[in-house]
DNA sequence: CCGACTTTCTCCTGTCTCAGGACAAAGTGA
DNA sequence: TCACTTTGTCCTGAGACAGGAGAAAGTCGG
């Protein structure tokens, strides 16, 4: 099960894995046009990935006019898992080295279990892709968490919903079981880095990925970088002040965004709704089930209950409210708009692009695309492989 | 007057330049220290440095207990222009290649006169600190404006405060009056470049720069770098909702941090409430100029005048509001307040750290300094130089 | 089927970069 | 005066690398 994955000798082979990983092309003289190396320099680079193993030649590609050319691609047999750890369920996936999801399982579980009980569950998961078939073993892991994490440790810092986790030592504990490289990183990130790479900002350097699960985290990327801040908890809008001296939030503070929305604030609003007989679509549902998620929101929505249309619109306008002064702040290319609740689909999107629109400056609005994510769930075990897929396509 | 400055030839070249600018070692062995190269290469590359005479060897160093070294120095005659142009002054500095302030003109002036009146009025400022004796020439100037610029050409783009300006080519004319290289960047981001290098924000590499003068603004600076947004408006942070539904606001929408704060919300708050009767002293003033600015509230303050404290504290808290968001999103390690209105100092400092570290989440305010600029009025024009000289250090 | 042309890949050689050792120069301190 | 330290210079050999020559393998038109 313990693989011994060979890792680039240099920048070079570095960004020949990158490059191969990312679409690029698959023979050396086209290789050698995208990167600026002599071909026979390249040549030697690329002997030295076959003899490692990093990458193999497999066959010719049809010609193009003249003689065929080799097909150099990443080593077939390298299996990354991506696992995302949700508030309230875990993703897991296993890639090939190009990031293919080649099985993708998920379950219900609270994180508030604790590392040692979700850990078991994503080995439990881990295994069950490993017995589909999909991957023999583990070459590297990605893991996101929902909260702040010290990245070069690898290890949550003071989570405010997984109280369980701090300091605990995600990457050691999970490579010590895998026996492959770790990293770990907030899952919002990861779901930005998962819509850079596959998803709607491939071409976008510098943009927000806006997350609306059970809270509300934001993604920021800058110059094709995440940028994680000083202590790791960039991004982190779920507690700026929508209402001064508003609703009680959780946090201690007054007014706080995820006091009026995401997946927690939405539920709560709609059993509100429910009861209060604002909503006979909302309390059937209720009354079925005994207690409502962002889902049933949804779903009545798309039934055209009138509050729950509402319900919806407020909460996107307050998020739009945030994320217009985000905008102004930041200047993105490009804002993703993801998470579980994107159910909630084109009203919740219209409502954040009505406020966003109206109350930035036109100069930041002008060319700027708000936009609902491309990968939905395989946002996150995307970047999770992408995150660990960088670190093993870096120069030892 | 025109002159032809040399380049560095390759990066070890302009990395050299670039330490011997920020207070680097003087001698050829403790370069190499500093810098990853031999000590053979690094000779080399001096010398070819001392050929084109971008750096000089005057004299021995005293011996650290062996052989004295030679003091390499950057070229002594080198001479940058740094041009600040704020809405109601410019400032004009020339200096060294250290960056060292050698003599500073300011003049007060309407920006709102046009991109021709203004430079009238900065060529001839800087034609009397050349007459002073202090250069005979520039090899380089920076220039700051303010409002959004389109940074790799230099030209401001749809600017509120300056509408004249707007796409102007402030590089490519102040190139030609001056016959030499000219860089262009919003005010605020060279504000935050000074405090880097010369300030507070000396050894931080993720930081705000927030300026409260006229409007209000923030510099971003990542990872050492300005950060500067897709269009050139990161930072443009006077028109974030402070209050959904607030007072009305120049730019059209209600609620604005410059609806409340800045140079000219707090003039106009003044002269309300010496008119209102509120303040005897404030009224005094206003009697005596016929209006009132930041200074006088500030006068007043110190004066120990109620009505002043409070319009400043409530500014703070405003801004404080806004920052606290910033804050929770960006994790800075360090928050700068300049501008005009640091005259209003402790009291407007302690303003904004109540709000932030009451509103902010913990782990982004647990260590976060916030602190007064140390430069004053000098951050601009030692920013706009600092601007200049990574172009002139940087390989050609 | 043949020759002209194209594309891909390999091999070779000369140039340039660069590190590190040897050593000279210039100082300190006992 | 001698042992030792620091600085700076010179030299050599190892490795990085570009680009030309040319072989290999194909297309296409006549």
């Amino acid at each position: 099960m313990r693989r011994m994955t060979a890792r680039p000798a240099n920048a070079h082979q570095a960004r020949l894995l990158r490059l191969l990983r990312d679409g690029g092309p698959n023979s050396r003289a086209q290789l050698g046009d995208e990167i600026d190396l002599s071909r026979s320099k390249l040549a030697v680079e690329i002997d030295r990935l076959l003899e490692t193993g990093l990458v193999v030649a497999d066959g010719l590609a049809a010609s193009r006019g003249g003689r065929r050319s080799h097909n150099i691609r990443l080593a077939p047999g390298l299996r990354l898992l991506g696992v995302d750890i949700g508030a309230t369920s875990v993703d897991v996936a296993v890639t090939n080295a190009e990031l293919e999801i080649l099985g993708h399982l998920n379950q219900p579980m609270d994180v508030r279990e604790g590392p040692v009980a979700v850990f078991e569950q994503v080995l439990d998961m881990a295994a069950k892709l490993r017995a589909s078939g999909v991957a023999e073993g583990f070459d590297g892991a990605g893991i996101g968490v929902p909260g702040p994490v010290r990245f070069p440790e690898g290890v949550p810092v003071a989570p405010p919903i997984m109280p369980g986790w701090d300091g605990f030592p995600v990457r050691e504990a999970l490579s010590q079981e895998l026996g492959c490289p770790v990293m770990v990183d907030n899952d919002v990130n990861l779901m930005a880095m998962g819509e850079q790479h596959a998803g709607v900002a491939r071409s976008v350097k510098d943009f927000l990925c806006v997350k609306i699960g059970t809270g509300i985290g934001c993604g920021i990327v800058v110059g094709g970088e995440v940028y994680r801040g000083t202590t790791g908890s960039a991004g982190d809008i779920g507690h700026i002040q929508a209402e001064p001296d508003g609703r009680p939030c959780a946090c201690g503070n007054h007014g706080c965004l995820e006091a009026y929305f995401g997946g927690a604030a939405l539920a709560r609003d709609a059993e509100d709704a429910a009861r209060d007989g604002r909503s006979a679509e909302l309390a059937a549902r209720l009354e079925e089930v005994g207690s409502l998620a962002a889902t049933d929101v949804a779903a009545a929505a798309s039934a055209g209950d009138a509050t729950a249309l509402d319900l919806i619109r407020e909460g996107g306008t307050r998020t739009g409210q945030v994320i217009a002064g985000l905008v102004s702040f930041f200047n993105p290319g490009l804002v993703v708009i993801g998470g579980g609740v994107t159910g909630l689909g084109h009203t919740l999107l219209a409502a954040i692009r009505t406020q966003v629109y109206r109350q930035s400056l036109p100069l930041a609005t002008g060319n700027l695309p708000i936009v609902l994510g491309e990968l939905g769930p395989a946002a996150g075990v995307t970047g999770a492989a992408r995150l660990i897929s960088d670190h093993l396509f870096s120069p030892a």
